[in-house]
DNA sequence: AACCCGTGGCT
DNA sequence: TAGCCAAGGGT
């Protein structure tokens, strides 16, 4: 079986970035950037990282700002302040290299058995198993699991050390998460393409197609968010969210969950006042937008505001900023403050349009 | 142990 | 379209 894999992987096996290299900070970047996120989204992000911070200790001394701007739109923001962290206790406690000790690298955040045993087999050829979405779902399949892969986490990962390689562990786990990504697919698997078929025990009792087996997920809760874009002059008042919240670390425009029995323009100027603890008074809707996150989904509402009286303090926030536009792209915001930045840019030009022609028009 | 955490692609 | 899924980890 490993023979077989391995013939199908010289042949079929992907081109990644990251294959190019045995450096294991670089291996680490990437095997984090993977988590649940497909290699497609990850390339771009993973070739941007590596030219901005090729190594441990550029990590380890860059702001955190800069670290969050670098994964912004990647999402689980967590993963990246995790990394950052995980540079400077390198810098502490290895002199800035990388362990190749299991104990050690599973002590650092952000960092479980999966890709500890991917950094370690990709990066140093050690023989440890791993078990992402994809080896759980070839394993299930091969031994035609009839439970949920998450019940049974012992014993796929019993499996995955079984199986794996001990000669050429580095090869064995790509070829087994390449195998899992383009023909042991969630739908419709390449079968007939398969090095495994005939030792594929879902496939020999035509059970390929129902496993592995899934649990339904509950439905996601939706939510109704009002947002206040605040203006004093041509300043934008921006505020950076709590370390212990959701999409910390990052930047948004103030705002909040629409109360039952408020509007939300009433929401926002409420909002606003407990967050930053100022005045302020709504000028337009600016635009509507929809975003999904894991656990819920939102309709976020934006409103243009002017600012009143008070002064700007971090109440319910890290910190607090007025910005002109241009600084906007400087800060790291989340995916659904991002789809309000064309509507903003748009209204900003259409007033200095309006600027324009009225002083034309009364030189 | 169950829940939390983002986003984009695919069907 | 709405749900599913992706190189999971932390708590």
């Amino acid at each position: 079986m490993r023979e077989s894999l391995g013939r199908w992987y010289r042949a079929h096996g992907r081109d990644l970035p990251w294959r190019h290299t045995q450096d294991p900070y670089a291996i680490w970047v990437s095997e984090v950037m993977l988590q649940q996120t497909q290699v497609a989204t990850v390339i771009p992000y993973f070739q941007r990282w590596m030219q901005a911070l090729p190594r441990i200790p550029d990590l380890a001394a860059a702001p955190q700002q800069r670290v969050l701007k670098l994964w912004e739109g990647l999402g689980y923001y967590r993963r990246a302040l995790n990394l950052h962290k995980a540079a400077q206790i390198l810098m502490q406690e290895q002199q800035g290299t990388f362990p190749t000790d299991l104990e050690t690298v599973l002590a650092l955040p952000g960092i479980g058995r999966t890709t500890a045993g991917g950094i370690l087999s990709a990066a140093f050829n050690q023989p440890v198993p791993i078990l992402d979405g994809n080896v759980k779902r070839v394993l299930a399949r091969l031994v035609a699991l009839q439970h949920p892969p998450a019940q049974c986490l012992p014993l796929l990962w019993q499996l995955s050390e079984q199986v794996l390689d001990p000669v050429q562990p580095r090869r064995f786990n790509q070829a087994l998460m390449d195998l899992g990504a383009t023909v042991c697919r969630p739908k419709q698997p390449r079968c007939g393409e398969c090095p495994w078929q005939a030792e594929c025990s879902a496939y020999n009792r035509g059970q390929h197609h129902q496993l592995p087996m899934s649990v339904p997920r509950p439905s996601r809760p939706h939510k109704q968010i009002a947002v206040a874009i605040v203006l004093r002059g041509k300043e934008i008042l921006i505020d950076q969210r709590l370390e212990t919240s959701m999409l910390s670390g990052l930047w948004e425009f103030p705002g909040g969950k629409i109360e039952p029995g408020e509007t939300a323009a009433e929401c926002v100027v409420r909002e606003v006042k407990e967050e930053i603890g100022i005045d302020i008074e709504v000028v337009t809707e600016l635009a509507t937008i929809e975003h999904a996150y894991t656990h819920f989904t939102i309709t976020l509402i934006a409103f243009i505001c002017r600012y009143l009286s008070g002064e700007a303090r971090p109440l319910q926030c890290t910190e607090v900023r007025w910005v002109r536009p241009a600084e906007l792209s400087k800060f790291p915001f989340p995916g659904a403050n991002q789809k309000l930045f064309p509507y903003l840019h748009a209204w900003l030009a259409e007033q200095r349009g309006a600027l324009d022609s009225e002083s034309s028009r009364d030189p």
